[in-house]
DNA sequence: CCCCCTTTGAAGCAA
DNA sequence: TTGCTTCAAAGGGGG
């Protein structure tokens, strides 16, 4: 896995932020040990593109294999999970690579399930940026500062707008050049974000009009989606390739007709559920009590996506339309397979979305760690780890989970029997799904 | 209502 | 330094 090469860029280095730098230096290795893993899957280039296409359609038809010991691995050969295993152990190293020949690349590209898959696969920093707001000090950062449209992550029901909505937007905003130009007019922020968080708490909606949220991530959605609406541009400057919109605290609760509450920051959601806030409203604690309760309320920044994330967020719907399947278990053995079956180009494109992702998001939160987050969830693993740990214990001769190359999946012994009958109802059904596919 | 599942990658943490 | 753990998204399923 990419390491963050901290010490390439240093504090201060700009904008090397990590994986993707370090990438950089894993490349010759990487492509040396590439080329054998695909030389050692596939052979010819050509057998290597039918391999990866049957992969893809495998991947939906058969993704179950990496699910279920002993469901066997469907189109998946041997010589892919050793490549997958291999992969990941250097997934670094498939990163910026010579670009392929064309005719693997078309191989690649043709995958019956992923028609069309790659052509909308554009990416630009302008994408990222839709994630976070800038910085409070907009404009001493060399990157550009985006107007930030990242319709996103409500958490109360308010969809977020992802990669992929947004490049199917029938609006598509279109990642401006001169965006660093355009800078969207905000309110003067401190440098402290804690503001930021304790403005953004848990009932957005309901915070006065002074909030200096960051431009919104607000502009023409989808109609396909019922609750996405079109905003007026009420500030849309001439010639914008994009509506501007009012500052988001003139957009808060209701007070424009028509307009839902201000969509939150992506990375900042409310920590707890409506039962926690209603708790807290009605009932009058013990300033300890209190003290304790607003320490938990404190919004969450959450961790930037990754690239394998950002791939996800953009691919969801299309594996969905493709698949009709719903459940996010199945669709992101899919969304794995596809992802091994990316093009290191393709890949590449999303560890830098990713990497500038990163970098957006530690100048926003500077002060923010992945530590702030950890214990937050449950910690379901740890407890499933010791389970299973004992499970393997008694029971030694359990086959391996098949999941390719998942480093965790690895270090973690066979899925206990609780979990063995979902895992492979979702095989089956992703495999159901590639068969019926197939027969159409 | 809340957790689980499932994926990969980044980062934290313990040894 | 290494290896393990947790979290990030997503949404149906199950308890």
């Amino acid at each position: 896995m990419p390491q963050l090469d901290s010490g390439g860029g240093g504090a201060g280095g700009g904008d090397d932020l990590g994986a993707p730098d370090e990438l950089l230096a894993f490349q010759d290795e990487g492509e040396e040990q590439d080329d054998k893993i695909r030389d050692s899957a596939a052979g010819p280039e050509r057998d290597l593109a039918e391999l990866k296409s049957s992969l893809v359609n495998e991947s939906e038809g058969a993704a179950g294999g990496a699910g279920i010991p002993g469901a066997g691995a469907g189109a998946l050969g041997e010589a892919e999970v050793g490549a997958e295993a291999l992969g990941r152990e250097h997934a670094a190293q498939r990163l910026f690579p010579d670009k392929l020949p064309e005719p693997l690349e078309d191989g690649l590209k043709a995958p019956e399930c992923t028609s069309g898959m790659y052509k909308e696969t554009v990416y630009s920093a302008f994408n990222l940026l839709m994630h976070y707001p800038p910085p409070s000090g907009a404009g001493q950062h060399p990157q550009p500062q985006p107007p930030l449209h990242k319709a996103n992550q409500p958490p109360h029901g308010v969809p977020q707008l992802s990669l992929y909505e947004h490049f199917n937007s029938p609006h598509p905003t279109p990642a401006p050049a001169d965006i660093s130009q355009k800078q969207v007019h905000r309110p003067l922020q401190t440098p402290d974000l804690s503001g930021f968080y304790s403005l953004t708490s848990g009932s957005m909606g309901q915070l006065p009009h002074t909030v200096s949220w960051p431009s919104p991530p607000l502009y023409p959605l989808s109609p396909s989606c019922g609750y996405r609406q079109h905003f007026p541009a009420p500030t849309a400057a001439p010639g914008a390739p994009y509506p501007r919109f009012t500052h988001p605290s003139l957009m808060l609760g209701s007070s424009v007709p028509g307009h839902p509450a201000a969509i939150p920051h992506p990375a900042i959601v409310p920590p707890s559920g409506k039962q926690e806030l209603q708790s807290f409203d009605r009932n009058l604690k013990t300033q300890a009590e209190s003290k304790a309760e607003k320490e938990a309320k404190k919004p969450t920044i959450k961790k930037p996506l990754n690239a394998f994330m950002l791939y996800m967020k953009e691919m969801r719907a299309k594996v969905i339309a493709e698949c009709t399947l719903k459940e996010s278990a199945a669709i992101n053995q899919i969304l794995g397979r596809r992802w091994h079956a990316l093009s290191r180009e393709e890949q590449a494109k999303y560890y830098e979305l990713a990497r500038k992702e990163r970098q957006l998001h530690m100048q926003l939160y500077p002060g923010w760690s992945a530590r702030d987050n950890y214990g937050k969830k449950k910690r379901r693993s740890r407890e499933k780890h010791q389970e299973s740990t004992t499970e393997l214990l008694a029971s030694p001769a359990e086959p391996a989970p098949t999941s390719p190359g998942l480093s965790t999946a690895l270090s973690l012994p066979t899925p206990g029997p609780p979990q063995a009958p979902r895992s492979t109802l979702q095989s089956t059904q992703v495999q159901q799904q590639e068969s019926q596919r197939q027969v159409a």
